[in-house]
DNA sequence: AGCAGCATTCAAAACGTTTTGAAATTCTTT
DNA sequence: AAAGAATTTCAAAACGTTTTGAATGCTGCT
């Protein structure tokens, strides 16, 4: 491969003209330029990255560190991110530096990372309030993105408004005569799940309605949870039954779904189910039966703005500035039906 | 962050003498040495890794291209990849470059990170017959590790020995008394496929038995191709029914389990199934009920001989050197049984 | 002719390391 | 004490780019 001084020599120029050429500047001659992307071509010339980033700082790499998850099992999302980001990198002319990090120390693959000082950035997920990976990236002053935030936060972020799905799913709930509608959230250390908590509570509390403790639940996102948490809340031993479950996500619904089953209700007539869909195509909720209601904001959405806020703050833009906030849509499909009628007046 | 230079003017020491104290060279002597490292611990020195791979030619960066397999449906395994991958390379100190391509030319991102000219090398899965993704990689001189391998394979490689996979399992079925063993394969044109293939041809023929063309059958190999394929060959319409069948992956077995529920067939009693299993967590044999034959080969064991493979490649070994075929272990549980009496006698 | 202004090119420095070949220092041996 | 050997350090070159500041050559103007 040829490097930029052979082709200096080869058409007695200076390395400095044979860069300018190559790079667009408007000072070369267009002769000599003609001249140089000829030769270019033709010794088959690919500039050095490396040597390229030693000279502007950067590498164009960007760090992607996630733990395992294996009680989650959200394996769908894991691979709705890795594909999405890495494409919309790439698109940026910029990759991905994934890292897995079994370790029970969550800072240990940054440190390892930041030691090796070859990326430009960080993408950040599921931050949790006083993330200590946040600090840590702010301390060395190291750029990055998460998605997801926390409050108050004063980084870069993409997240959608969690609280406003929880308030407009209470709302649909309500609107339909629920009086006893159940929470089955994620894991309560997440900023996502505290900010449902919150637009859940706020906006029961808006239509008078209580929310008993054991009515409001926290756990891992998955089938297992919904399962086991829906057969606690329909047994209808300590308390009566909800009428309406509203799920962390479409995984879930799921579980939701199957204890349903088992117990003998039936979705819709006897209970409304609602959930958060992230629209990983393995979940699908149209494909539910019955096609089930769900505030809807695709994972794979997440992906272009997160490289975009990236790369706009490599640039410069400072970081307050590329804060995104996006709503959910709310899609009502045949999982939600009016509170039967002999459940209707009673309340928690 | 401190640099070389700054420490070296620090200690009124040569650049030189500060690299080769860091770098543990014998020839400086221990009272420098100790100055030294003090010095670079107090002042925060990280060594800059990219002014270190120009000179050295190093980055540690090692690349890895998929496709996405939207049709297979197989995030599990690419979730123990990526997990079981980057976490070995870590512990090599090295990294993992992810990019997807949802692009149709194969090749070009491998050309857009070969531009970059920033990777140590690669890893390659899923090889076909003739991959030109393999004759990109030689033909650049770049180095690359395989999980999987073609025929006549002269890179290195970590593979299970499809073919003898086959072949045991045939035996194990054969031994039963089986007499129509019908396979669901993988792609027909994934070389892992085509292994089997021969394995499954090679044994079938020396226990005296036919292979009719609709009994031997190629797909992706997922939950809806076991289905279908099952039913197809269950259905008994063209010809007699198998009393087994032989499975890609135990997500095509699961699609067979499927199957025989709706056909109203007892597994092991009316039909037989054996499975090649990756062991990914999401879809366990033993939880099949009843628990699933297979033969068992984990996916997260491919991880570290890949790593290794690379690390070792890069270090100067001869790729024919790092050529690794790994047996899968017959794992028999309740899948399988002896032919029903009734149908022992006939063949295809 | 002399000069300003412009277009074009160049030499050299810079980025932060490693490596080379030589020089300086210390130690051993006579 | 001198010579030789061994240890330790240094200055400079190298990796392949970009960028800076200066130099060159050309055009047209007075």
């Amino acid at each position: 491969m040829a490097t930029l001084k052979e082709i200096a020599n080869a058409l007695g120029l200076s390395p400095a003209t044979v860069s300018r050429a190559l790079n667009g500047f408007p000072e070369v001659n267009a002769r000599t330029r003609a001249a140089v992307e000829e030769a270019a071509q033709r010794m088959g010339y690919r500039p050095n990255q490396i040597a390229k980033k030693l000279v502007s700082g950067r590498s164009g790499m960007i760090g992607l560190v996630l733990k395992p998850m294996p009680e989650t099992h959200d394996d769908a999302s894991f691979y709705e991110i890795m594909f999405g980001l890495s494409d919309h990198l790439a698109r940026r002319d910029m990759d991905l530096v994934f890292h897995a990090s079994p370790s029970e120390d969550l800072l240990r693959p940054y440190e390892r990372l930041l030691a090796k000082n070859i990326l430009d950035g960080f993408i950040l997920n599921a931050p949790v309030e006083d993330d200590p990976r946040l600090a840590l990236l702010r301390d060395r002053g190291v750029p990055f993105v998460v998605h997801g935030r926390t409050a108050g936060a004063d980084y870069a972020f993409y997240d959608i408004d969690n609280r406003r799905t929880a308030e407009e799913s209470v709302h649909l709930l309500a609107d339909l005569g629920h009086r006893r509608i159940a929470f089955l959230n994620g894991p309560v250390d997440h900023s996502y799940a505290a900010e449902r908590r919150a637009g859940f509570s706020g906006a029961m509390q808006e239509v008078g309605l209580p929310v008993p403790d054991f009515a409001q639940r926290n756990g891992p996102a998955n089938e297992d949870y919904g399962y086991a948490g829906a057969l606690a809340l329909l047994s209808g031993r300590a308390a009566p039954r909800p009428t309406a479950i509203l799920c962390a996500s479409t995984l879930v619904a799921a579980g939701v779904y199957r204890a349903a089953t088992d117990l003998g209700l039936r979705i819709p007539d006897d209970l409304s189910v609602i959930a958060h869909d992230d629209a990983v195509p393995q979940m699908r909720a149209v494909n539910f039966e019955p096609a089930l209601t769900v505030t809807r904001s695709p994972l794979r959405d997440a992906c272009a703005p997160l490289a975009d806020a990236i790369e706009k703050q490599l640039a410069g833009t400072p970081a307050r500035d590329l804060q995104t906030l996006v709503p959910a849509e709310l899609i009502t499909r045949n999982s939600t039906a009016p509170v039967p009628r002999d459940a209707s007046e009673a309340t928690w």
